[in-house]
DNA sequence: GTGAAAGCGCTAACAC
DNA sequence: GTGTTAGCGCTTTCAC
């Protein structure tokens, strides 16, 4: 493995001149350039980049924590991060966690070794204290609301669609409507804006029968379909938590063949304009360009970034 | 910034021996271990990831090569390798490229220059030969058919399907038959294969006209519906390059009021399903996790998975 | 069991 | 313009 010794020593030169030709820094004269380029062309040689991140104390790597790889939510919010980090030259380290506490904790050791530069939690398990506690060893962004934890944040501001789409349902004379959602009430501040939004426009609280959670993928949605199929045939809509799983949904309507809740999606996929289902555009990959801003610390304040309701 | 040195000193042992307690190696007595962790915990240290990944001459980081986020085959295959780096302990570096073969180059560079252990392209603009130059300084795998590069590879086995396809086309009695692809036949192995499916069926090359490349979104899709439903109207059957492309291309048809050609999707999405489209799926997050295996050198014989055609 | 010291390969402050 | 040198923070061989 040749070394910047190597070319220093061949070329005659010192090892911070020829640094300087690496790095076009400073004033080195036409000759010496030519002469050391030669070297390193003979030779072969790159620099390395792991001492170079050492040296310089900085690696120019964001992590991004992301429960799912195959969910439109993350996918969007990759594609968002990826194109601002691309623009900033920064390189984006995809960090699996399932909402897995103890994986995340061990992310956030990494971030302590300053594996990164940043950390950006697309979701989280852990508590937004316990993240907030690693702010000290790097950057840390969220994609939520942060309330008071004071962590980075940016989010899709979903309560006042959400509230547009139950109102929209309301209108049509719907009474009893399910509602799909990733995680836990108590977990996640989705879950909490939806049936936030919901009970502020019924001025009711959404039964908890209603309120089905552990919904992440298009099979998940159709177990969910046959929970609601089985057991409520009052229920004749059905706020979905995305188009696909609406798919999956109706997948177990289907089979049983009864008639069809009226469905809501999320997340705008090609599969809730085949359907002509009403869905909800979160611009998720606007808060990925966002969230990666915040990361790097170009921004400082956090964005709410509004979602909208469409009808297909 | 704290670092070994300070352990060392504080705690009143060398630095190698506070080396070992970090990382569980070889024998340390229970006192020194504890002594020194206290003094860890005291100082709150975490050892530097860069400084290892110097010292020991190695990343753990693969860079993934893919000219977009957002196309379901690079979702899928991203996935794939997620899932084996994961289990390996490596780490996944995201590169974009839009097949754009000056930033290929770049990141073939990065390889040479030690930033990664291995480059996977999940697709690349670049000819092979120049990829393979590269396998000197890291391992380079692909995801088609390595020909004669010498390159490890894993891909969709795709012809045999492809050719399964056109017959269930030709059984229908479909005669002019439209092709979608994301590239120049030049330029892609993929078009090479449709095409080629294509002839071997028909026993008749396929008229350029109707071999339309430059499709990658479901708008490229809609876009291409709009140049055959203009032209074409002798076209009955389309052979799409994705199903979310097909619902695109569904659109122009719909918009025109004219007869929707009897479409083929790929990829084995949602949208298929929801239109219920023939669709065909490549297995590509397995092809990810073989991907992935070759990269790390786990494997050493290239796979061809065999994808599967699928009525919806 | 523990320590000294030589790397790993580069950057950058400072001197000339 | 160019060179010297002290880091950056860790691992590992070899000696004791």
């Amino acid at each position: 493995m040749t070394n910047i010794h190597d070319i220093a020593r061949l070329s005659g030169y010192s090892v911070s001149t020829v640094s300087r030709v690496l790095n076009h820094h400073n004033y080195v004269s036409a000759e010496t350039r030519q002469a050391i380029e030669q070297v390193v062309k003979k030779l072969d040689y790159a620099p390395n980049a792991v001492a170079r991140d050492l040296s310089r104390g900085k690696t120019f790597n964001v992590g991004v924590v992301l429960p799912h790889a195959d969910h439109p939510y993350f996918t969007q919010l990759v594609q968002g991060i990826m194109r601002a980090a691309f623009a900033a030259n920064y390189h984006v380290v995809l960090l699996p966690s399932k909402w897995d506490a103890q994986l995340e904790q061990k992310y956030l050791e990494t971030l302590r070794q300053h594996a990164y530069d940043a950390l950006i939690f697309t979701s989280h398990g852990l508590p937004l204290a316990t993240l907030a506690k690693y702010q000290r060893y790097g950057r840390i962004v969220i994609c939520e609301n942060p309330h008071d934890s004071g962590l980075p944040a940016t989010y899709a501001e979903r309560v006042a669609t959400y509230r547009t789409a139950f109102a929209h349902l309301k209108k049509l004379g719907h009474t009893h409507i399910g509602v799909l959602n990733s995680r836990d009430l108590a977990a996640s501040a989705t879950t909490q804006a939806t049936v936030a939004a919901y009970e502020d426009v019924f001025q009711a609280p959404l039964p908890a029968k209603y309120c089905y959670t552990g919904v992440n993928t298009l099979t998940d949605g159709q177990t969910a379909g046959g929970y609601f199929v089985a057991r409520f045939p009052e229920v004749t809509a059905v706020m979905t938590n995305g188009d696909d799983i609406a798919l999956g949904f109706r997948r177990a309507y289907l089979a049983a063949q009864r008639p069809l809740p009226y469905l809501i999606g999320q997340e705008h996929q090609p599969s809730g304009e085949a359907l002509k289902l009403p869905t909800i555009d979160h611009h998720f990959d606007l808060v990925g360009v966002r969230a990666f801003q915040l990361a790097i610390g170009e921004t400082a304040t956090n964005v709410a970034i509004p979602s909208e309701f469409l009808l297909n």
